[in-house]
DNA sequence: CGGAGGTTTGAAAGTGATCAATCAAGGTGG
DNA sequence: CCACCTTGATTGATCACTTTCAAACCTCCG
């Protein structure tokens, strides 16, 4: 991830209010301040509560899901992170939480305490900046997931998240490989879109049909994205470009 | 609205990694800065752009709602907005939106434009870590709406949402009055919980046998929150006590 | 080879949407 | 004050989508 390149034309800076050197100027310092070395985890293991309480925690590599356990066994995926997605940053303010942090192949994590963070920002307007730059991202991104939810067929709902994590995961990558792996499965899906794990099944048999996806063991590949656009008419153009009716300042 | 106390316990306080203190801090020099003439709109109107492009605006009094206006007519309500409550804050970072704001009541609004508040956060980390703080909530409250709007019935929707606003409208009031006013049409409340006209006026029906609402002409009003909450048990416990599972560190 | 985890398929039941009227309330101009 | 009109609420019938339950099947792994 390290200090990425812009990718902001003139016409973009001017739209904003904060201008993106001010954003990058404050990432830096707090991925300079973590700890160097890695902390690697299994797949499909939770990661322990110990790891990552009163720390801001960045995906290296591997995918994780960051899950809410209701009492009802009414699961549900609140997020699913990928390299450069933060965790922990809720619970700066709010106290621990309920949430699980369980990874769904090898991940490396890099962390750096509240404390640390507090203490930076407090230094740093521009780190507090950047902090809230990051979390504003996290809301645009439920704006449309709430529309998505509210107002999205089965079928948007799985197509539209599919899309959105190949895009999330092809940014900043060779962007020739269309073809993306997700190691999610079906039950994953069903928890992370709300939906039957069984309405899961029969809805991707459908993207499968229609050659936007290819429907693995543990996995679910993503063939030909413009199948899954397609397969959302209303609700793709929200996410396809841009996350958040944005264009990030920069590159993940 | 102004300098309000603290109502943490120092239970409470501890649980944070930011302590009341900065937040309050944070909030003050923010709130000083802003116009002290609120301008008023009407009831039933639309909030003109310009009215609040590049600035942070606050709800002195008067509901509002801030609505994303779809191509296929697919409307929904992101927000409802009530005294106390930010609208602006997200266009900030991500340049004009496509939201509406609509008054609901005569609503009146004061505000600080983008320059003033980037550099009262430029010079004071407190404020950035207040907005912060006021961001951070706002993701909470999604978490929950998110969950609420995957796996809850028409009738939990319906339920927790009221539930929600009678919550934030009753918190720095006199507790005593349980009786609340929502000047929502149900047209509204469809497009604030992604349910069809017919049904809202359906699943009101059911509350208002039960005794927990009260269907007026252009309104609900919630007679007993107790009722409510028994009409959604499983995602009640969510919302009720505490939007964020956070007890706010000050009043609105 | 057996078992656990993951996926698929079918049939039945339910929930909420849609379509189509109808009704009530409030506002307006005469 | 009344006729009229607009906005908002209700009700019924029908239909589509999604869940649920049940059973089978597949794949990986020990």
């Amino acid at each position: 991830m390290g200090t990425s390149d812009l990718s902001l034309t003139q016409n973009d800076k001017s739209r904003f209010g904060v201008t993106a050197e001010r954003l990058v100027a404050g990432k830096a310092p707090l991925v300079a301040a973590m700890q160097p070395e890695p902390r690697v985890f299994l797949p499909k293991t939770q990661i322990p509560r110990e790891e990552w309480e009163n720390k801001v925690c960045e995906i290296v590599s591997g995918w994780a899901v960051r899950r809410l356990a209701h009492s009802d066994g009414h699961d549900q995926i609140m997020s699913v992170l990928l390299p450069g997605d933060l965790f922990g940053v809720n619970e700066l303010f709010s106290g621990p939480s309920l949430d699980l942090i369980e990874t769904r192949e090898m991940v490396s994590v890099r962390s750096i305490g509240y404390a640390n963070v507090l203490s930076l920002a407090a230094r740093d307007a521009d780190v507090a900046m950047w902090l809230l730059y990051y979390v504003h991202q996290e809301i645009s991104r439920y704006d449309n997931r709430l529309t998505l939810f509210a107002r999205g067929s089965a079928l948007e709902k799985v197509a539209v998240l599919l899309l959105d994590l190949h895009r999330r995961f092809s940014r900043g990558r060779s962007p020739g490989e269309k073809r993306v792996r997700i190691p999610l499965t079906q039950q994953d899906i069903a928890d992370y879109s709300g939906l039957s794990l069984e309405y899961v099944s029969r809805t991707l048999a459908i993207l499968n049909e229609r050659g936007g996806v290819n429907v693995c063991y543990g996995a679910v590949e993503i063939v030909d994205p413009g199948v899954l656009v397609e397969s959302a008419p209303a609700m793709a153009d929200l996410w396809v470009d841009n996350l958040d009716g944005t264009k990030p300042p920069f590159e993940r």
